[in-house]
DNA sequence: AAGACGAAAGTGGTTGA
DNA sequence: TCAACAACTTTCGTCTT
């Protein structure tokens, strides 16, 4: 990897780093996310602000895993090639053409496609590589279990795109991969949950604060409010008031107090559009975290001094 | 006019008999 | 397989700024 300079537009630091696991990139100083779309390690980055006119996008990437064949494959040559061979190699190559045609299953033949969508719907996604991998592997096993049949290649696809999101913490939600597929959440949501059953896959439910970053920076909110917010959460994980609820519900409220407090106002709509969920989804929340965190002092403060 | 608030009815998923 | 249930959404009316 060489190295990326790049200035941060909120406050021109040029201390910008790559959190791979998440696929963001932000600014060391104020936290903001300049890119939470990864590219491959083979392109250069895309800039942020594209005004400066030289696209350094690249198209077509080498090497993946993620091909059907693992990209190894390899076609074996006729039989005009062998002509020169002594009798007892040729044999070994029949043999071997021989293979290569019984690979060619109808499995074989739907991952060639299934999984040039996979790698499309990453790219457009920005999906970490090793996140790619991972759907990669799911799908192919879900394959071979059988269990594409009677369900639409790409919802399986998105559904093993979407665990392998949930399994490395990557935050994308359910909204961001439905949109990049001409399917529905609720379709892509049970397929999901169906592959994960028969596969045994293990999903930890997510946690509010794989969202806050990209929600706060889609908001402009300071790094203040957003480690503001993380305490939020904290105390509110602490009270027991959040299991149960829906993860993005919980970040958006937090988000919603903490920029009350700091008096970085947002609107509940706002706050909502960037976390996908209602305002009354947040109103709810919001009411929960003034009850039994005591915030409603705080919060009286603030509307005075306005 | 816009935002915040809350009530009521509806949706989709989970759970337990 | 069905009913109860919790979380969340949609819709709409009211109040506040």
């Amino acid at each position: 990897m060489q190295k990326q300079v790049k200035k941060c537009p909120e406050c021109g630091s040029t201390d910008v780093f790559w959190d791979r696991n998440r696929g963001e990139v932000s600014c060391r100083g104020c936290g903001f996310v300049l890119e939470d779309k990864r590219i491959d390690f083979t392109q250069e980055w895309r800039d942020f602000d594209s005004e400066s006119g030289e696209s350094k996008r690249r198209v077509g990437s080498p090497l993946t895993f993620t091909k059907h064949d693992k990209g190894l494959s390899t076609k074996i040559g006729k039989a005009g090639d062998l002509t020169k061979m002594k009798p007892s190699e040729r044999r070994m190559y029949y043999r071997m053409r021989k293979w290569q045609t019984r690979i060619s299953t109808p499995i074989e033949r739907n991952l060639k496609y299934s999984l040039a969508e996979l790698k499309r719907i990453s790219s457009f996604l920005d999906v970490p590589k090793i996140a790619e991998e991972d759907a990669a592997m799911i799908y192919r096993m879900a394959a071979e279990k059988g269990l594409v049949r009677g369900r639409s290649m790409e919802s399986v696809v998105a559904g093993a795109l979407y665990a392998s999101c949930r399994r490395h913490g990557v935050p994308r939600t359910l909204d961001e991969i439905s949109n990049a597929f001409p399917l529905d959440k609720k379709e892509i949501g049970k397929t999901y949950r169906f592959i994960c059953r028969e596969l045994r896959i293990r999903i930890l439910p997510t946690s509010p604060q794989d969202y806050i970053h990209r929600f706060a920076s889609e908001l402009k909110l300071s790094p203040k409010t957003v480690s503001t917010s993380i305490d939020i959460m904290k105390k509110a994980n602490e009270m027991e008031i959040t299991s149960g609820k829906g993860p993005m519900g919980i970040a958006a409220a937090s988000l919603y107090v903490a920029a009350l407090l700091s008096g970085e106002k947002k609107t509940q709509r706002e706050v909502a559009d960037v976390a996908g969920v209602t305002e009354v989804t947040i109103r709810n929340r919001y009411k929960e975290l003034l009850d039994k965190l005591k915030l409603e002092d705080k919060i009286k403060k603030i509307r005075d001094k306005e």
